[in-house]
DNA sequence: TCCGTCATGTAATCATCGATTACATTTCGA
DNA sequence: TCGAAATGTAATCGATGATTACATGACGGA
């Protein structure tokens, strides 16, 4: 009996198919959706992310998960996927709450939001910043909700700076300087610098806004 | 014949011993010196290191490295320890060659030579910053140098404000942010932000100038 | 309704890696 | 000089990423 599958294309795609919460439509369910689950869970508890340990959580056997990702790079960058999705939903939320209509209050809100997330969540927040996994197949989900991002501080400054209220016109320098200080702080705590550069753990948030003032006081106008 | 060796102290120090060049101390000379250049070039290579590629390369076997590093880690740590070694030279280097004396014009050739030593070495740049092998052993050297460098800016900065130079009397608060700025700008280009950003290639050492007298200029008063 | 195809999972296997243990060898100082 | 300590080797372990051959169950077209 001659071999039934050509050993090309492993990977598909996850079969578009709506069906009743509840009902498991195949084997497993969707065990993609469950590997991913179990692999940001694993990153959160501060392990590092295998996958056989993905599989033995979703019980499931260690090849089973290369059905759905031809390599480990693949599950980190949906891990990216999912992770930085919550992050950028979460910097919406902070900005929907925050009411202030002045672009400067609402760069400040969104920096603030943004290290604090990134505090609560260090790993989720390691995975999505480091870029190796943004490499990997470069999801259009992931280089979307980035895009945003960028795209929101860029309108924050851009209202700013129409409205007269920034000293210098090089929009593109205040934007990279302000995403520099915001992700810079955020990695400051996450790659443990703070307790040499003499901050404690319960002042780091206050820092963080004290920073992020001034950051704003010396580009704000007058 | 009983085993001669008891299991548990298996790492000793180097054993401080000068001796002319040219002269093999040992069996295979200084390996550990040897494993640390391999492992710092795997990393300058971009390769990810591991214990068993430095010990092909110093063409000695699998076990041996671990007669000098009770595990992988450590010889990371050792490895950050020179790399943090030579950051700090080029930066003191950097240093010493701008002949200004207003501080925050050092603080400006402060700024940009570390992100320019962090451009042209990413993998040493990572390896001393990420702090996960700032954990292991907290090697003394490791720690001086980087309190060295901490140290260096808090001194430009009080000297700045010293000769009243500052808007804002709240130094941590500006040393915090210009590290930040800096740290997060270096990062940024290591973690591939910067094509996200629109920030190319060629631009970004003159956009690091950019974003630091921006910063400057935010804090300097007048 | 049936049946074959294909998506999905399993079992077995490989190479690599970090790490440990028992043993061999060289250095060095009492 | 001689024995203990330092240093390296060989063999081995368990975990991991990855691949291959095979099993199975779901689903749609006849």
């Amino acid at each position: 009996m001659p071999a039934r599958q050509s050993p090309k294309p492993r990977i598909s795609k996850p079969r578009t198919r709506r069906q009743a919460p509840g009902a498991r439509p195949y084997h497993h369910g969707d065990l993609r959706r469950v590997l991913i689950d179990a692999a940001l869970q694993l990153a959160a508890e501060g392990a590092e992310v295998s996958v056989r340990e993905a599989a033995r959580r979703a019980a499931v056997s260690p090849g089973a998960p290369f059905r759905h990702f031809p390599n480990r790079d693949a599950l980190m960058a949906a891990v990216a996927e999912e992770a930085q999705r919550r992050f950028r939903a979460e910097i919406e939320a902070a900005l929907a709450e925050a009411s202030s209509t002045d672009p400067l209050a609402r760069f400040r809100a969104f920096g603030i939001a943004y290290v604090r997330w990134a505090m609560h969540n260090p790993a989720h927040f390691e995975i999505i910043s480091t870029g190796r996994y943004f490499a990997y197949g470069s999801s259009a989900e992931l280089l979307r909700d980035n895009a945003e991002l960028v795209a929101l501080t860029e309108r924050m400054l851009a209202e700013a700076a129409a409205q007269g209220l920034l000293r210098s016109p090089d929009l593109k320098r205040i934007l990279i300087a302000g995403r520099a200080l915001i992700y810079g702080f955020a990695r400051m705590n996450l790659d443990g610098h703070f307790p040499r550069w003499g901050v404690e753990e319960g002042e780091i948030e206050r820092m963080a806004e004290g920073v992020i003032d001034l950051f704003i006081a010396g580009i704000a106008k007058s």
